[in-house]
DNA sequence: GCGACGGCCGGGAAAATTTCACGACGGTGC
DNA sequence: GCACCGTCGTGAAATTTTCCCGGCCGTCGC
């Protein structure tokens, strides 16, 4: 445990899951864990305490997710080192993450070796993206699918994200205070721009690029 | 490691985590993990050949699932004790598990000492479900929400899951050999017996009660 | 200033879908 | 036999979706 350490903080809401990041980093010398946060908020306020050289973060996490942790942190801390660690294997999600200031995103099928090299790179100012996102992202570009934040215009996701949370043209019409008719329009004009024929396939494309979780949607 | 240690088998697609796992077992004296497993396929290869007391499963995995690893672990051997280890803090999964034949339910946010409770448990030859989760079963009965599963008919069902999988009402009938026409009929009907309004409801209802997974509508 | 453009708001009408009422058929239970 | 339920389908009404339209406003380039 020399001073030269690099210091580390995690973030993950299950404990048991800490105990795994642990039990690899441990074994990698130079790297020594400082702290462990559950959700975003305390990864945050333990961030300003501790100013840990990396953090290794979660994103599905109760109270503020970790891409809005990453973003509160790089807003204190502009050269914050953080590494995302997740069980998402979605190209939509990478995107979010690395736009907020993110330095690296490795999902969490990736074997032990992958996550400590990434560790290292970012660590030595590197960007680090696992290879199974490195392919997604790949497709996508391929695939030439839309991604519905740069397509839609800022009023029309402002509707979406209604349409996917609440549930009738009305409401959303009253929230927005315009005519149901508008609202209808724009709904019709969403599905357009997007090139889905049904809700349930807008519901999926959310849901791919990350605009959505799985527990938006259960608890709303 | 005497020959009375209660040996484990660890199913859970992600290494890191299973590393958490092993950690938090291995501290506990009588317990010995003696095999791991990536997939259901491959849980289900290890149960035969290596007979474990207890197994401790994750449920979203690639390939077969979770849910279908315990039902053919079961199937092979009537008195398996599976203890299923998730992060789905969501009763429709707790219920469709222990259906399948899992003697216990426990979610990932538990802290270490409640999987230890629950392995002892299991092997004791206990139901043990996490207090989170007793917790959600006790109010999804207060709110009387209609299981999916039980309000519909087979064919309703069926339909429930085409309409949440494929898309468009003309390829649904296709597959069935019936009219589009009986599509809509039933997709209104569904709609009707499940209490929800529109489309992207019905998505939200079919999260909650564990009938979709995210990774479901995200591939499709 | 002024014209072009794009985002935003909604009306009107045609087109498509959803919903409701109804009948038929087979299987099951009494 | 008879009642009941699940399945399948028709037809017509009700509603929604979609398309086409025009107006309003801010911005940009000239």
């Amino acid at each position: 445990m020399s001073a030269a350490d690099a210091t580390i903080l995690l973030v993950d809401d299950h404990s048991v899951v800490r105990e795994g990041y642990r039990s690899v980093l441990q074994k990698q010398p130079g790297l020594r864990v400082i702290a462990e946060a559950a959700d975003g908020a305390e990864a945050y306020r333990l961030y300003k305490s501790e100013a840990p050289d990396l953090v290794i973060m979660d994103l599905s996490m109760p109270g503020i997710g970790g891409i809005e942790a990453v973003r509160r942190i790089r807003q204190w801390d502009k050269g914050a080192r953080i590494l995302v660690f997740t069980m998402h294997e979605n190209a939509g999600f990478a995107v979010q993450a690395i736009r907020a200031g993110a330095r690296g995103y490795v999902t969490k099928t990736s074997p032990p070796e992958t996550l400590v090299r990434a560790v290292m790179d970012v660590l030595a100012g590197k960007i680090a993206i696992s290879p199974d996102i490195d392919h997604e992202l790949a497709l996508s570009r391929l695939a030439g699918e839309s991604s519905a934040a740069d397509v839609l215009t800022p009023r029309e996701f402002e509707v979406m994200r209604l349409l996917l949370a609440e549930n009738t043209t009305e409401e959303i019409a009253e929230t927005l205070h315009v005519s149901p008719k508008t609202v209808a329009n724009l709904h019709s004009l969403i599905k357009d721009k997007l090139g889905v024929g049904s809700d349930i396939e807008l519901v999926r494309l959310a849901l791919r690029q990350g605009i959505l979780t799985e527990v938006d949607l259960g608890e709303g």
